[in-house]
DNA sequence: TTTGTTATTGAACAATATGTTCTGTAATAT
DNA sequence: ATATTACAGAACATATTGTTCAATAACAAA
């Protein structure tokens, strides 16, 4: 990708951060994001067809960085955590969320998130699908299996709210003891 | 209330839910609403300020016949139901929902929710901490008092949602019984 | 360095949505 | 019957969206 290209794209994702933690999604125009990012007009429709579709491409390229890093340093972190596997992959979730190294929790904050929250939720899902062999023993017996995923996945997210409405005072460690406690 | 202003209001309200059924609620134009309840512009704006206003007001009288009602309702069914009080009330909410009186579903299974979404949690909470009591049970000792609201409370709304979105085809009573076994 | 390609700029543009203001008319309450 | 209030509908200024275009700057490859 040519070097002008990468530069205007960060420019637009880091100015869409900017925004969103400080005012709703539906109240941001693209008028905003342009004089934020210091670009022209048509140079953002020449990246992104709508808004929409920039939340969708910002959300892709973080759920790529946690989940699919994510995904292969557990790998690697078996072997030091293959007593309590599951327990070590949210815990890291957790930990990394809390380093806030991109922006997730503010967007996490952020309202009219929705389409972001379903995003994450996606992402979350094909997590937990491929560890729910782990939560098997925990899933009362008379519930579907994807009521007990659903279920999972939404505890993990709602877990993690109340952890930054609460402006995430408790430790990874303890956090990750109340959402394993929960399910 | 003057009995036009009833009637406009009404239609404005029905108006607003056709459309959230049809599409997300970002799309939806004041424009569309006029011409959908067949009202002149002038008076849509002398009833309200701004759509999210519009979101707001319909929430609160729909929330307002779910959970004020619902609370009165409750002091009745005590009687009935007493030796399992908090099953009762949630049972009664399920089968509230599913009738459908008054287009919660709908709003629920819409996109670009989450105003409405705010709106319904914390009327939720509130009917929550009222029977916090029969939950105390079940607490895992380690987790704080608000945060085991906080997940009884989402936890019965994403009960919900799964099951509006599986259409519906489980029964009041056996929502309950997945709603209980999870909290 | 040179050359052909591509991204960006900035302005201008039509189309659409928002929210306000106004006047005449009709419904309402007492 | 009368004074009050709500409504219709049009006109209006303003703001936002998404497109187009020609000029300019940055780029990659030779």
């Amino acid at each position: 990708m040519d070097r002008r290209q990468r530069k205007t794209r960060k420019a637009i994702f880091n100015a869409f951060i900017v925004l969103l933690s400080k005012k709703h999604y539906n109240a941001i125009t693209v008028g905003e994001i342009i004089e934020e990012a210091d670009i022209g007009r048509a140079t953002f429709y020449a990246h992104f067809e709508t808004k929409d579709f920039l939340l969708k491409d910002l959300c892709a390229e973080l759920f790529e960085h946690i989940f699919g890093v994510e995904a292969k340093q557990e790998e690697v972190k078996l072997n030091i955590f293959n007593c309590d596997m599951h327990a070590s992959l949210f815990l890291h979730l957790f930990k990394h969320i809390k380093q806030n190294d991109n922006n997730i929790c503010k967007l996490l904050a952020s309202k009219n998130n929705d389409l972001f929250l379903e995003y994450f939720k996606n992402g979350l899902h094909t997590v937990i699908v491929k560890y729910i062999s782990n939560f098997e023993a925990k899933k009362p017996s008379i519930v579907p299996q994807d009521f007990w995923i659903h279920h999972i996945t939404t505890t993990f997210i709602e877990t993690l709210r109340w952890w930054i409405e609460n402006e995430m005072e408790q430790s990874p460690e303890t956090i990750t003891e109340y959402f394993l406690s929960l399910v």
